[in-house]
DNA sequence: TGTTTTCAGGTTGTATACAGGCTGAATACG
DNA sequence: CGTATTCAGCCTGTATACAACCTGAAAACA
């Protein structure tokens, strides 16, 4: 945990929203909890207002649940939730990805990305070798994602990704700690990578089609991950927000 | 307009967000104005806290665009955004078809879907005939579009899509009302109900592929809609939210 | 004993007061 | 004349008071 002390310079408001989501995240508010606003203002140390404001922010990041005579629940995720989820991310992506091929990307963008291509190969070298570059790989995948999203130059499309991957465990790079423990870590990394490569190939060759699929079955390393996580605990407490999946069949 | 009295059984703040809404889609407000708390209470009779519910709601729909350093504007749009914004309805109906095929749907959601289909085809054959059945029309689309999306079984699915419609134009029957004046409107009508009813053969017969390329093409008759709307000023206006739009090259 | 009613506690929705910050215009200065 | 500075007005963010509502439990009644 490093911020225990909350930066003062946020404002209220988007204070309470962050401790409130680590506070969901972490555990300590489980699946079904009907959080109060009060107990909140204790809690998190400002007033109802903001604390009002963080809750409606986080129903919509999907994380509560509005009740129909008022407050909020905490929601509960099953497997397959997460599965729709990182399906749709795939899916979106995949657009992104055919968009920016028909439309075509200017050459100064396909460079960056290709600079970042290169990094990440670096990384995974290293990585490969022996060596532990996780956290470097994670920063440059998401960068990787965010610029191969932008190659689109479609803004309705860029809202629409950001709130798919709200949800913690729908990010690209949300199993991607995962993977360390993983047995065919190599491969996921491996191919992950040529799927980086190859879909950036594809759309200077305008070759749409193909880089929808690509996309599409990228995001599926992740569900390959997922289902992996899911067989014993040590890997299963890796995945963020673990604390709101119930496993089949509960409340 | 139906109700110019608001309900008082409704809360204040959703009071608030409708009476705001029509004021935006109306063109009362215009893309770009900044929109300033107390001026709103005075125009819709609540207190500031409601008003700014309401903001914040708005802006997670899209309406509005937060200011980094307070307050909202009101968004604009370019045809291009309307455009992505109908391609990404089809991609996701697209998938909620293909996932509707693969996992199986129940025999009895079919037979309401085919229920609904039937009740469609009554309307449309009116329609043809010379009749005026749009509103009918209007609705029994909207639900056959929502049941098609429940196929799915994916309550990420629907959530990601009832976020994909919020905005106006993006709906299935946002343009159902241009189509009215469309020279090829018969065809327009006739080809979407053929969509509808193939669809539904698509996933009672597993056929993930063929169900999702459906959903996906039978989106694009909306953008021919628009295409066609955007030409004369008459049919420009019966677009929602057109008084969000900007034609080519402006502020 | 089972059902209904009543009531108290707590919770949310709404209104409003207050403080800090931003904006824009007028003014002073180079 | 152009630029920097100051200041007033407004606006938002936050805190808090008040009222209506819902919930659950105890008590009264059939």
């Amino acid at each position: 945990m490093p911020d225990k002390e909350v930066d003062r310079s946020l404002s209220q408001t988007v204070k309470a929203q962050l401790a409130l989501r680590d506070l969901i995240l972490n555990g300590e508010l489980s699946p079904g909890d009907r959080i109060s606003e009060l107990p909140m203002v204790d809690r998190l140390g400002v007033s109802r207002t903001p604390v009002r404001m963080a809750l409606v922010r986080l129903e919509e990041e999907g994380l509560l649940e509005a009740i129909p005579s008022g407050g909020f629940t905490v929601k509960s995720f099953t497997e397959r939730d997460i599965f729709d989820a990182i399906e749709i991310r795939g899916t979106l992506e995949g657009l992104a990805a055919r968009l920016a091929a028909e439309r075509g990307a200017s050459g100064s963008d396909l460079v960056s990305i290709r600079d970042c291509l290169a990094e990440m190969d670096t990384v995974v070298e290293q990585q490969l070798a022996g060596g532990n570059c996780f956290p470097a790989y994670v920063e440059l995948n998401a960068r990787f994602h965010e610029m191969l999203v932008d190659l689109a130059q479609s803004p309705s499309l860029v809202r629409q990704l950001e709130r798919a991957v709200t949800l913690p465990f729908a990010s690209s790079s949300a199993f991607v700690m995962v993977q360390a423990e993983l047995p065919e870590a190599r491969i996921v990394l491996t191919v992950g990578q040529d799927h980086h490569r190859c879909v950036v190939d594809a759309i200077e060759a305008r070759e749409g089609a193909r880089a929808e699929a690509i996309m599409r079955e990228h995001a599926r390393l992740a569900s390959r991950n997922l289902r992996f996580a899911l067989r014993n605990q040590e890997t299963f407490d890796l995945i963020p927000g673990a604390a709101l999946l119930r496993r089949r069949g509960r409340t």
